[in-house]
DNA sequence: GGGGCGATACTGACCGTTCCGTTCTAAGTG
DNA sequence: CACTTAGAACGGAACGGTCAGTATCGCCCC
């Protein structure tokens, strides 16, 4: 599992404690309010969202909630963010390297629960200024960085031709599933990540 | 300008009124709310967006609002359709009959209102159930069905090849405008569409 | 005279915040 | 090593304000 970035907590960060005083927060309320908020995301959408409910479903108050995140947005996208598997290795092929990238997020969206919790969380990343920020923040970390050591290599390779804008090409590898996933909501089909970095080299392979 | 589907009203529909006695629904009305509801949908985002905002913004009451809309999210879709401009001719190269299809949208992205009050709509039709019938309903209308015929005459050429499915075309098509707007809140780059549908002719392209 | 209109009001729900009383823990004291 | 104490996090409850969706007014126009 992911562990997101924390969400930039509104009072300094647990870890970060110097000469505090009173217990540390408890990892296993913020464990239940992500698993509350989950449920509450795949059954009432993101508009039908409401912050009473997760604390009511997770026996936890209000204030601890507000305590882990700035905003229920940035919670949202955490909760999603944990589903997402980490990527796996991978190997010495330019497709499969690119697959790879992206194929955590295709697994998360195979499941039932895992297509609706993706599916609000990409909507209060486009919603809420805390969530689109938090959301951002994961895929420059875990999407684009990556991204641009293949490509540079890749074009330095000549496998690749070097006019691509690396943000054009993170859009077409994101957008389609994540269309899918959002105005269509239609299952996600195996193999899905794997064609869009397919049409990738072939949009901008050399020649 | 679009004619959007009117998001069957819930009422039958004004113009089918046969033999009725009172005044026909007011157009103006019709129009001041949709004006205020893209002002209000461009300041407030979905989550943030009001009901009551909009009507007292059009000096119009609430029920009126209902009246013409099963709920707010499809007044949403159809404030947004209303911008999207018609298609205009495709010529004879294919991808620029592919590019036209989709040139509407870019051109109502590209402004920054458009840009707002589209964001917003794609929301509601990914959040709100009679909004997303509303959009798709739009999306089969104005592109699959075109992007159908099309699609067949170019594989009857062999001009692309055969073993495509109509739907991932529109995800490779729209998803990734979609994200930048949606997500990334990025601008769009004028020729944005017109990559797009290159990159579907260079994947699909016939060897 | 019936239906669309603006205006108003109402119910139930929710948001974000604030206040409790309790519980837990690190720092300080002897 | 006890033992105290200050401070923080906790669940729970309540708040003022807002909102959705419905209902009910008169008004006015077809």
């Amino acid at each position: 599992m992911n562990t997101p970035t924390d969400a930039q907590n509104p009072a300094p960060a647990p870890a970060a404690a110097k000469s505090r005083k009173g217990p540390t927060r408890s990892e296993v309320s913020k464990s239940a309010i992500l698993e509350a908020a989950r449920e509450e995301m795949a059954e009432n959408g993101w508009r039908g969202f409401s912050v009473d409910s997760v604390a009511k479903r997770a026996s936890a108050s209000k204030q601890t909630i507000y305590r882990w995140w700035p905003s229920i947005g940035a919670m949202c996208v955490d909760a999603a963010l944990a589903l997402i598997p980490d990527a796996p290795e991978g190997g010495r092929d330019p497709q499969e390297r690119i697959t790879a990238l992206i194929i955590p997020l295709e697994a998360a969206a195979r499941t039932g629960h895992g297509h609706a919790v993706l599916r609000v969380a990409l909507l209060a990343a486009a919603d809420d200024k805390d969530a689109g920020e938090v959301w951002r923040a994961w895929v420059g970390r875990d999407i684009r960085q990556p991204l641009r050591m293949i490509l540079a290599e890749l074009a330095a390779k000549r496998v690749i031709r070097r006019d691509f804008e690396l943000d054009d090409v993170i859009e077409q590898l994101l957008g389609p599933i994540f269309h899918r996933l959002t105005i269509m909501r239609a299952p996600v089909k195996d193999g899905f990540c794997a064609d869009q970095s397919a049409a990738f080299l072939r949009t901008y392979g050399a020649i």
